[in-house]
DNA sequence: CTGAAAGCGCTTACAG
DNA sequence: CTGAAAGCGCTTACAG
């Protein structure tokens, strides 16, 4: 078949056939391979291994240079749920950064490991990946089998108790901003749509929320603090019980899109209007903000370089280091119609 | 440190460690970790090996296991974007059906990738997946540098010319049930907003349009198709196309749900009302498509049994063998409040 | 400077 | 039935 390439048969080529075939030893081969720069040889012996390489269809075995190396140039990252927006901007950091040092990036879900995640540590075994990312909400029980794991690890976007090894954004600056926003437009009474207390972003949001209020002045009743679970559903209960205080808020921070999406059909089969009535801002954008009715004024946060931050961390530092790092820049409030002044 | 379990030095453990901690033979050790039936040792042996594991913290090397067994038990999965929630759902059943066969799925995005899909293929290289799925917008180049590739392929929700190894839905019933649905409500003018006629998702379900009219006794002149990008910008401005078109149709068939964001833009930027004055339904239903306004009537498609579907036969088929396969079922539409009865 | 040889950590056919 | 030994495909320190 003249001008089409050969076509090796698959899978079997190996190092040493390239060595046979273009007639040197397997180790020029490796070394022209890794551009070893204590290789001399001549360019055109140079030139007939890659050519070989080419015309066979060589590949080399992934396995064998990691169980020789003890690297698999590859890291892996466990988010819960791919359906999670916020979570497809960590993994686009993370895979970027991976990329640019050379290394591959695979992601898993948690979730969707019929055994957990123990099973999943089983399976990747060691020399698998050279580190693990976690941007989920594995239990700290599960966490604690980490430990032992044999390959370094860090935790994305969340802190832990007793753990050294995290990168997480400024949730409590975020959650400043917004609160900054809503008593620049002139509210007092600012409600906080929270997230589980479990969760540690929850958690920290709404200290940030606490702090500045204080800042602004203003009174951050217990009463004018409601929890979800992060989910629409959630959220619409949760806006129930802060649309039953009084007086009425005029504007609520909430802790994430999905919550406010639930806040804001509550609102709707209430009759309010917003912002006329109550303004409503979020943490995190996404595209999905944009297409809410009204469009949701949200807090923009790093969360791709979170990803990428992390997994430049995980790559650059020994196992043994603590990682407790804070990505925070930029943070901004992105305005859309879902806030305003207060009509009061 | 007694009631705590010793952790061994990390990563550093192996199967002859074991071997000798245990006082027997490491093929013992072996052969206890993989249940091999033609072993036969006393329980009380077989219990003291796997205490030794568990206290030494053990875990297989899995370069070593791949090297030796040539299988990697892990697949690859390819996708354009993580953002785009079609291929959250894929993935959701790639993933499972991975790990029911006891393998793991690793996804990475190829638009992520710097150098792009081939610098992804020698990163993997032989050995490290045993087999990859591409969900994908690969163009046929890029998968042409496939066929050399060292690891059996398939493809996910498309064809590609010459390709013998694809698993797709069923675009055409699926676009079908939706014209069935407009006509149904009384609609005699309607139009389709389709996708880049480059893809073969838009293509199919172009084609399954024009079956669907046909079969309806209704006319699907070519001034009521209007093509767009699969995307909100896209859509808008092929929905404002639509408008134009005498006599104006009353419901659209749009090819794509974030096509479809647009349109609704579009129809509420010309006064017009949803349903009342313009029915929409789109193609694959998605949580975003109940949060818009008017929540939108959408087709579900079955994308998680795609991706199930496609893994299994990825992993119990021999790579040479046809793979042309279509995952017809369930198909239906979610009625929601974008389509009713046309006024006219 | 070059290439032969050891060895990474497993699995398994095979000799005893 | 058991365990010693070969070998998977690489990389690289080291002998020549």
């Amino acid at each position: 078949m003249p001008g089409r390439p050969k076509q090796a048969h698959s899978g079997k080529v190996t190092l040493a056939d390239v060595a046979t075939v273009a007639g040197v030893d397997r180790s020029v081969v490796s070394r022209v391979l890794n551009d070893d720069p204590r290789l001399n040889v001549r360019q055109e012996t140079r030139q007939r291994v890659l050519d070989t390489i080419e015309r066979l269809g060589y590949r080399p075995n992934a396995a064998a240079r990691s169980l020789r190396t003890a690297r698999a140039y590859m890291f892996g990252l466990f988010i819960p749920d791919f359906a999670n927006p916020v979570y497809a901007e960590i993994i686009k950091g993370a895979e970027q950064a991976a990329n640019q040092l050379g290394y591959g990036l695979m992601t898993a879900s948690s979730g969707g490991v019929r055994l957990g995640l123990q099973h999943y540590l089983d399976l990747l075994g060691q020399s698998r990946v050279d580190g693990l990312l976690f941007a989920g909400e594995e239990s700290g029980h599960e966490l604690e089998r980490l430990r032992s794991a044999s390959v370094p690890w860090l935790l994305v976007n969340r802190r832990i108790e007793g753990s050294r090894r995290y990168v997480v954004l400024d949730d409590e600056r975020g959650s400043g901003l917004a609160v900054e926003h809503l008593a620049a437009l002139g509210h007092r009474r600012i409600a906080h749509l929270a997230g589980p207390e479990s969760a540690d972003t929850a958690r920290r949001r709404r200290a940030g929320y606490i702090a500045a209020m204080a800042a602004a002045g203003l009174r951050a009743g217990a009463r004018y603090t409601a929890h979800a679970d992060y989910t629409p559903e959630g959220g619409a209960g949760a806006m129930r019980e802060l649309l039953a205080v009084r007086p009425r808020p005029t504007a609520v921070f909430v802790a994430n899109v999905a919550s406010a999406v639930g806040a804001l059909r509550t609102l709707h089969e209430a009759g309010l209007s917003v912002p006329g009535d109550v303004s409503v801002i979020a943490m995190h954008d996404m595209s999905l903000a944009g297409h809410l009715v009204p469009a949701l004024t949200t807090v923009r946060m790093p969360l791709e370089g979170l990803g990428r931050r992390s997994l430049e961390l995980l790559a650059t530092t020994r196992p043994q280091d603590d990682i407790t790092e804070v990505v925070a820049e930029p943070v901004e409030v992105v305005v859309r119609a879902s806030t305003g002044p207060p009509s009061a």
